[in-house]
DNA sequence: CCGATTTCCTGATCCAGTTCATTGGAAACG
DNA sequence: CGTTTCCAATGAACTGGATCAGGAAATCGG
C-alpha cells in the first residue's frame, strides 16, 4: 500500500482530497506485477482496466494489415495506459498494450471508476482534467504528424522526452514516430557524426 | 431562445436535466452570426470561448513554416469548435477557426464553463464525457493517419461523414487528411470513373 | 448579368522516406 | 557458455505522394 502513495500524490496534484477520500480512491486500485514482454491488454478482448504506471513501461500498439506495429502510446513512471477507445466503450480493443520491461501498475476497473466519479464531484473533476490533457495532447500530435516531416518529429521527441527516447527500444520509437526504423537510425547518426 | 433548444437537447442526450438546470446552462450562452470566411480565433489571440454550431460549418487549421494549411478539426450542426490547447490552457491560440459557411453558433465562455462544472456534477460530468470523447476521436484518427494511406484515409473519411464530404471545400478535405489537393482531386476521379 | 476570384483537374518531374538484404553486436536462455 | 533470438546500422533500389505549371469550370460580389 505504501506504493499507492504515488498515485496519490499524483491526484493531489489535480484535485483536492481528504484522508477518506485518499482511502476510498486507493482501495480501488489494485497493484500488478508485470514481466517484460506481457500483453496487459490485447485485441479482440475488452480493456477491463486503466493502468497507473508505477515502475517499468508500456507501449500500446496496433498492427495494420500488412503486419507492421504503429505504436499509439509510451507510458513510463507515473503515466497512464490502456486501450482507451475499448475501455471508454467497453468494446474489444484493436490494440496490444505490452511492458517493455519488468513493470509494476495500479489497475482501477472501469465500473469502481464510474462509481467513484458518480458519487464524488471530487473524482469526477479529476477524470475530466485527465480526459480534457490527453485530447489536448493527443491534438499536439495530430499536429505535430501534419506539419513536420520525419527528422523534425524525431527532434521535436527528443526535446520535450529525453528520457523516455534513451529508454524504449528504437523500434517502439519509430513506429511512434511514424517512420521505419531504418530511417530513424540514419537520423540518429547524422545527428551524432555532426557533433 | 428557440434556436438554443438544439443545444440543450444535445446536453440532454448525455445528461440528465431538470429545466432549471436547462436555463442555467442556456444562459451561459451567446447567439452570435458569422459570415463566410470569418475568423472566430486566430493566432495570438487566447480563445475564450467553446463554440456550439447551431447553422453553418466550420474548419480549424493551423499553418507552418512553409505556409502550407492543416486542416485539424472540420465542425457543422451539432458539433463543437474551438483551439482546444489555447482554450484548456488559456494560453494564445496556434489555429484559426474560420467559417466555411454563413453560420450561427452558440459560445460558453472559459469562466462559465467553469463555473458550471464547479456547481454541478452533473455539468462536471457532461463536460468530462465530452472531453472523453474527443481524445477517443482523436486517438482514432491517430491511428488512422499512422495505418493507412491517403487513399484508404479518404475511403474511410467518406464512409464515415458523407455529409461533409460534400459540403466543405476540397482543399480544406485534403488538408484534413494530410495530402495535396491534387492528389484528393486524382483519387477522387479514378472511384468515380471505376464506377 | 459579367468580370474576377476561387476551386478543381491533369500531366510531368522529383524526392523523402520505404523496402529489402546483409552484417555485427548484445541480450536472453537453456 | 554456446546458441539463438533480438536489435541497430548501413547500402541500394524503389515508390507514394508532393510540387510545379497550365488551363477549365464554378461561384461570387457588385
Amino acid at each position: 500500500m505504501t506504493d499507492s502513495l504515488a498515485l496519490a500524490e499524483h491526484v493531489k496534484k489535480r484535485i483536492n482530497l481528504t484522508d477518506t477520500e485518499v482511502n476510498e480512491l486507493l482501495s480501488c486500485f489494485k497493484l500488478m506485477k508485470v514481466r517484460k514482454r506481457q500483453f496487459i491488454i490485447q485485441p479482440g478482448f475488452i480493456a477491463h482496466h486503466k493502468n497507473y504506471v508505477l515502475k517499468g513501461a508500456f507501449r500500446a500498439y496496433v498492427v495494420d494489415d500488412t503486419g507492421q506495429d504503429h505504436t499509439i502510446q509510451v507510458s513510463i513512471e507515473d503515466w497512464w495506459i490502456s486501450d482507451y477507445n475499448s475501455y471508454l466503450y467497453q468494446k474489444p480493443a484493436t490494440m496490444f498494450v505490452e511492458a517493455l520491461e519488468d513493470s509494476i501498475i495500479l489497475q482501477i476497473h472501469y465500473n469502481d471508476e464510474a462509481r467513484l466519479k458518480q458519487d464524488h464531484h471530487n473524482f469526477e473533476t479529476f477524470f475530466r482534467i485527465m480526459a480534457e490533457r490527453s485530447m489536448a495532447h493527443m491534438q499536439r500530435r495530430i499536429i505535430t504528424n501534419l506539419t513536420k516531416n520525419a527528422e523534425e518529429r524525431y527532434q521535436e521527441f527528443e526535446a520535450l522526452y529525453p528520457e523516455i527516447v534513451q529508454r524504449i527500444p528504437q523500434y517502439a520509437l519509430a513506429s511512434y514516430l511514424g517512420m521505419s526504423t531504418e530511417y530513424l537510425s540514419r537520423l540518429r547518426n547524422r545527428r551524432t557524426k555532426k557533433t
